[in-house]
DNA sequence: GCGTGGGGGATACCG
DNA sequence: ACCGGTATCCCCCACGCG
């Protein structure tokens, strides 16, 4: 019988000799399915040296042990034609040995594909998009014991897209933990888990907590999962802390963790993160850290930047004071925990739409493309497109880095600019890559002649590309940009409030996304097609490019007052329209009039300025007031001096208001009328090890005296208080601070005034003017 | 012994 | 665990001076 459903999660298995694809979804009717695929082995190819040494490969791989079957196939590596082996495998966890073992064999090339997991090898072998409803031939078989699916099905015949476009209606269950540890971190050898709060499917909100010990609630917490057998779990900070901390209490506990579909254990997985056999586990974080504007990635931040919930709703406590809160003032944990996991929800809701989306296009489970890095999405979108097109895989290696030149960025002309036009480039380095044909397998390495096709050469540094066949970039690139066109093309036709408008904006975003990162792909020295002439020319290309929109702006009688790798600032007038289309019948690039600042101040700095568009919008670039490791205090009055001097239409009165703001909000800051909070400095740590000494290190050691667990990628926040000797001597942990001891000085000299001058100078004021007001004026 | 200036480490930004 | 280009802070040490 044919089976429609929706691709959730795939696993595989091994009950017997042969290995099972297990695949994980929901049909049209809602039911929740499983269908096994016994008929699918792992594989990879082998390339001999020569053409001629192809059957004597082929005998020799048929005789080693392990290996099921061997045929001859023709495959394409880098462009290149030529005729392979592809040896299928009996055991997935074999395939390494063997590839390495044939490697080995002296008629050998090399392997490709080994290293592509059998789940994955199946999905695109298939042509299988996940998240997405697919079709096949199946027949209903029993239901494996224990397993929380309604009917169960063996594949028997091929599949096809499905017709059906409308997803399902997922179940989704969010949950947060709360663990304090009475000394510094918790130790799951010691700190039980003290309470989840979790959403049900059906919108019920459950307040779990531990009685003697965490063993009922841990019991319990599965309880709820097995119970409402939700498809979707969402949580914050789950890979890397939530889901290793239960498993560890369940171990401790002597108890099961039965939260899958399989009534197994979670288990890490790839890219870090943890799997739950049947369902799609998401860590909100993955997504949260890929937004550059929420600089502390709590989830009250996450959750107000994203308009799900003020940072304010709620009782608002310290990781430090946990342990507090739990022996004392339980009922307001209660609150904590509940509005926390009301934000968790949200947060989901936010993210699930552009979670299957990645999904569909990168062709990874949902809960893999969640939580792979950008390179890893960029990856598996060219695997999947490669593998479509033939392409062998090549595999991961050590690649020295060697380090290249990439984008132009002029010296701004430091001052105050009315009516300037941004003139940029669209989709710039994609755009290079497609136009010039750059791509691995279409690169000429220098020793060869120059093809009869003719080729591109890059400017400057003289790399050659066949301008025939397309290369694999060109082609997925412009898929990219096709689909994307195609999907903003067809918003336009819909209401900004209908639930398809917003898949699609998710859809685009996701087009955008993966054709963004491929240039800086190419640079990765770690990644599978990683090829340093295809970065570096694309980067000359764009240096091109650059200098000469510059050169055109200029011969135009336009005055460049700054531009940063795809883009020029210039005086908006009569004749830029004229400009921008002699550019792009020149270039055949697309380039756009971005956007028009009524006024854009810039400082003597290069990438960082401050402008106000016509409909008021200010953007802030660069500057202090944007970034995480200014403290609050500097960074408010910075923003509020650039608002002050872009939306003041004269500047003689700018400076009056600009003056009588900072003299007052320095009082402020003296008389300590600012928040606390304003005054921490929150840095990350990035490495294990560190050769210099500097506040945030001595404050991570003073933590971790404490018993406080810090390692690379958490942030630390720490004050600056009163004292003599070096900065990092007088910084202490920022909950470690009273009021009286904070550094005042410190802060008003080192940041604020620094902060604000760099602003305005430019209009004049010097910082003795600032000084005025306070004490001065009252002696 | 003391102030200074520049190099380098560290971080986070821009496109 | 995506690229190179850039600003900025702070620490540290060599250096010159007396």
């Amino acid at each position: 019988m044919k089976v429609s459903f929706w691709l959730l999660d795939i696993d595989s298995h091994k009950p017997g000799p042969r290995p099972q694809v297990r695949l994980w979804g929901i049909d049209e009717g809602g039911r929740r399915v499983l269908l096994i695929d016994k008929n699918f082995l792992p594989r990879f190819y082998v390339v001999p040296k020569n053409n001629n040494f192809l059957s004597a490969l082929m005998d020799k791989c048929s005789r080693i042990e392990g290996v099921a079957e061997v045929k001859p196939v023709r495959r394409r590596f880098l462009g290149r034609e030529l005729m392979c082996v592809e040896v299928l495998v009996k055991d997935p966890s074999n395939m390494d040995r063997l590839a390495k073992k044939i490697s080995n064999l002296e008629i050998v090339m090399g392997c490709y594909g080994y290293d592509v997991r059998y789940t994955m090898q199946y999905l695109i072998l298939k042509n299988l998009p996940p998240c997405k409803f697919i079709e096949v031939e199946a027949s209903p078989t029993s239901r494996p014991e224990g397993a929380q699916i309604d009917l169960a099905y063996e594949i028997v015949g091929e599949f096809k897209p499905s017709v059906i476009e409308e997803p399902p209606e997922l179940r989704t269950l969010s949950f947060y933990c709360v663990i304090p540890g009475e000394k510094g971190s918790p130790d799951p050898k010691s700190s039980p888990v003290v309470m989840i709060s979790v959403i049900t499917p059906d919108d019920e909100i459950i307040c779990l907590e531990a009685g003697d010990g965490d063993s009922d609630l841990l019991k319990d917490f599965c309880d709820v999962i097995r119970s409402s057998n939700p498809d979707v779990i969402f949580g914050y900070g789950t890979n890397k802390r939530d889901w290793i901390y239960l498993v560890e209490r369940a171990k401790i506990n002597g108890i099961k963790l039965p939260v899958g579909r399989t009534g197994l254990f979670p288990h890490t997985s790839a890219y870090g993160h943890v799997s739950v056999t049947g369902r799609a586990n998401l860590d909100l974080l993955d997504f949260v850290e890929d937004i550059q504007e929420i600089k502390l990635k709590t989830l009250q931040n996450a959750a107000d930047y994203l308009g799900v919930m003020s940072e304010n709703e709620g009782p608002e406590i310290l990781e430090y004071d946990l342990y507090d809160y739990w022996s004392r003032k339980r009922e307001i944990l209660r609150d904590y925990a509940q509005h926390n996991v009301m934000r968790v929800k949200g947060l989901g809701e936010e993210f699930l739409d552009f979670g299957i989306q990645l999904s569909q296009v990168v062709g990874l489970p949902l809960d893999h493309v969640a939580a792979a890095a950008v390179g890893f999405r960029v990856e598996w979108f060219l695997i999947k497109e490669a593998v479509r097109r033939g392409e062998l895989v090549p595999p991961r290696k050590e690649a020295f880095a060697g380090s290249y030149v990439g984008g132009i960025v002029l010296k701004p002309e430091p001052g105050v600019h009315e009516d300037i036009a941004v003139l940029d480039f669209a989709s710039m380095y994609p755009n290079i890559m497609m136009l010039n044909n750059i791509s691995p397998d279409t690169y000429i390495p220098p020793d060869e002649p120059d093809p009869p096709q003719g080729c591109y050469v890059a400017p400057g540094v003289g790399h050659r590309f066949r301008k025939e066949p397309p290369g694999l970039y060109r082609e997925i690139l412009s898929e990219l940009i096709r689909a994307r066109r195609e999907v903003k093309e067809k918003l336009k036709s819909l209401q900004e409030d209908s639930p398809y408008y917003r898949v699609l904006q998710a859809r685009q975003r996701a087009l955008k996304v993966i054709a963004n990162a491929t240039y800086g792909y190419t640079g990765w020295a770690g990644a599978r097609w990683y090829l340093k002439p295809v970065a570096e020319a694309t980067a000359a290309w764009g240096r091109h490019y650059l200098r000469s929109i510059i050169t055109m702006a200029e011969e135009a009688g336009f005055r460049v007052i700054y531009g940063d790798t795809d883009s020029i600032f210039i005086r908006y007038r009569e004749g830029v329209d004229d400009l921008l289309n002699r550019i792009e019948k020149k270039l055949s690039l697309d380039i756009k009039l971005e956007k028009i600042y009524q006024r854009i101040i810039f400082t003597e700095a290069k990438k960082k300025y401050a402008g106000v568009l016509e409909d008021g919008t200010i953007d802030l670039v660069g500057l202090e007031c944007v970034r995480g490791d200014w403290p609050d205090v500097a960074r408010k009055a910075q923003r509020e001096i650039v608002r002050i001097v872009l939306t003041t239409r004269e500047i003689r009165e700018a400076r009056q208001r600009a003056k009588a703001f900072i003299r007052k909000y320095v009082e402020d800051v003296r008389n300590l009328k600012v928040p606390l909070k304003d005054f921490t400095i929150w840095k990350e740590i990035t490495k294990k090890e560190y050769k210099a000494r500097t506040p945030h290190l001595k404050v991570t050691e003073d933590l971790r005296r404490m018993g406080w667990k810090i390692k690379p990628g958490d942030k630390v926040g720490y004050v600056v208080v009163k004292g003599s000797g070096k900065l990092y001597e007088r910084s202490v942990p920022f909950f470690k601070a009273c009021p009286e001891d904070i550094d005042i000085d410190y802060y008003i000299d080192k940041m604020i005034f620094p902060a604000v001058m760099r602003i305005l100078k430019l209009i004049g004021v010097e910082e003795s003017e600032l000084k005025g007001g306070g004490l001065e004026e009252f002696l």
